[in-house]
DNA sequence: TTGACTTAGTGTCATTATGACACGATACTT
DNA sequence: AAGTATCGTGTCATAATGACACTAAGTCAA
């Protein structure tokens, strides 16, 4: 009990909504907590925030320590601070959300967690804390962004094809897209780089490989181009 | 020192970038810092959060101390926590902007500020902290958000005119807008009353008075309806 | 009262963007 | 060789956008 304030602060936390997309679902990251208050429990990622990192930092270091997970887009969503979110005192959690190449990344559970799992997003868990309400606001968060904000990349792998591309905005915006005016309008971009690859290991017709052309896109917004979907 | 914790807690704080709009430009109300750190410099409205009020609460409350304003439209904008950010010692501030109808409300400078001002966004001084970088976000925010979600209004009176409203995005957009094609969309959403009512004290051909209709507006984004500018 | 001044209020048309819609080509499987 | 699954492609009707200019109404000053 070293550190003593002249008025009482709330404790600050960090909590991550860690989206990941497979060939049906959108899906998210929990952990089984293995301490107190809500043991045993599924709850996001997160922990508390030490006072010589930033924010991010924290975030950071959470998913990696509770998940495994490293070097993933990560953004700020909200801060949650309703006096009695937390049952042992007052805790502020500034809330972040991620996207991850589900493919590319094994999760593993680690310090203060039994297990990290991914469950759809349409069939989730009882979840400790208010972090049901977090996880709602980072899914209305991502269904709003990822129409006008190439972000949605961040799901895929970096090679993909255009069916995959569509399923995802037709995962995440929860609707059908028409085929051809879905590419059409993509295309139109400019934006994806076409690669002289396709998809192996399909029991049909491969599709043509594309990639996400950061450096074209940063280009063409600074004249004027608006991502939109 | 009456409060002990195991760890080190970073000081918890909240401010607020207050716009308004007057016939010409779009302000933000500053104060004039009278403590240390920064003391006699201009920055945002804010202060420490306490440990049994939310953040909303908080930040209302700074609000109606430091500038005398009660009761405005107020949303959380983004949460800073960069680690050098106050000379004294790590303080993480969660930052909200607000709109007011600059001619309804009157301020005045309180508690730990010698003066509350309004500046034009185009014209600011120096900013305390990190408030100008603080400032600039919420500027985008509401650039952004003006387009997509009808918070414009609390920016105007209740009874408007088409003029005033056009006024307001241009301004808030920076970018002339076409008359006949603004009216015809605004109109054209049917979130307007039109009132049996003229503005007065003009100079001039009197326009027909306005008011948003927040009733039809909740009705019909149920129904699917997207405000956009 | 009249003429000058200032802003209100209104419609058309060309261009562009959207959204609905179907089929032959390709590659793998049996 | 036939079967099957997905790939990849174009047209057309409809809707949305954006450019554009004049008359009407009211105030003010001579």
């Amino acid at each position: 009990m070293a550190f003593k304030y002249e008025y009482a602060r709330p404790a600050l936390t960090v909590d991550c909504v860690v989206f990941g997309l497979d060939e049906s679902d959108l899906k998210v990251l929990l952990i089984e907590r293995d301490l107190p208050p809500f043991e045993g429990k599924w709850a996001l990622p997160g922990g508390f925030v030490r006072v010589e990192e930033s924010l991010d930092d924290a975030a950071l270091r959470e998913l990696e320590e509770e998940t495994g997970l490293k070097k993933v887009f990560l953004e700020q969503l909200y801060t949650v601070g309703d006096l009695k979110r937390d049952p042992r005192e007052r805790v502020v959690t500034v809330a972040y959300y991620a996207l991850v190449r589900l493919s590319s990344h094994k999760v593993q559970a680690a310090t203060d967690a039994r297990q990290a799992l991914w469950f759809a997003i349409d069939d989730l868990p009882k979840l400790a804390f208010d972090h049901d309400k977090i996880l709602k606001m980072a899914h209305e968060r991502l269904r709003g962004k990822v129409r006008y904000q190439p972000i949605g990349f961040e799901l895929l792998p970096q090679k993909f094809t255009l069916r995959q591309l569509q399923h995802l905005y037709e995962v995440v915006l929860d609707r059908e897209l028409d085929k051809r005016n879905f590419r059409k309008k993509i295309l139109g971009m400019e934006i994806l780089e076409e690669l002289d690859e396709v998809e192996t290991d399909v029991a049909h017709r491969a599709a043509r490989l594309y990639r996400f052309d950061k450096r074209a896109y940063k280009d063409m917004t600074k004249q004027g181009f608006n991502f939109e979907i």
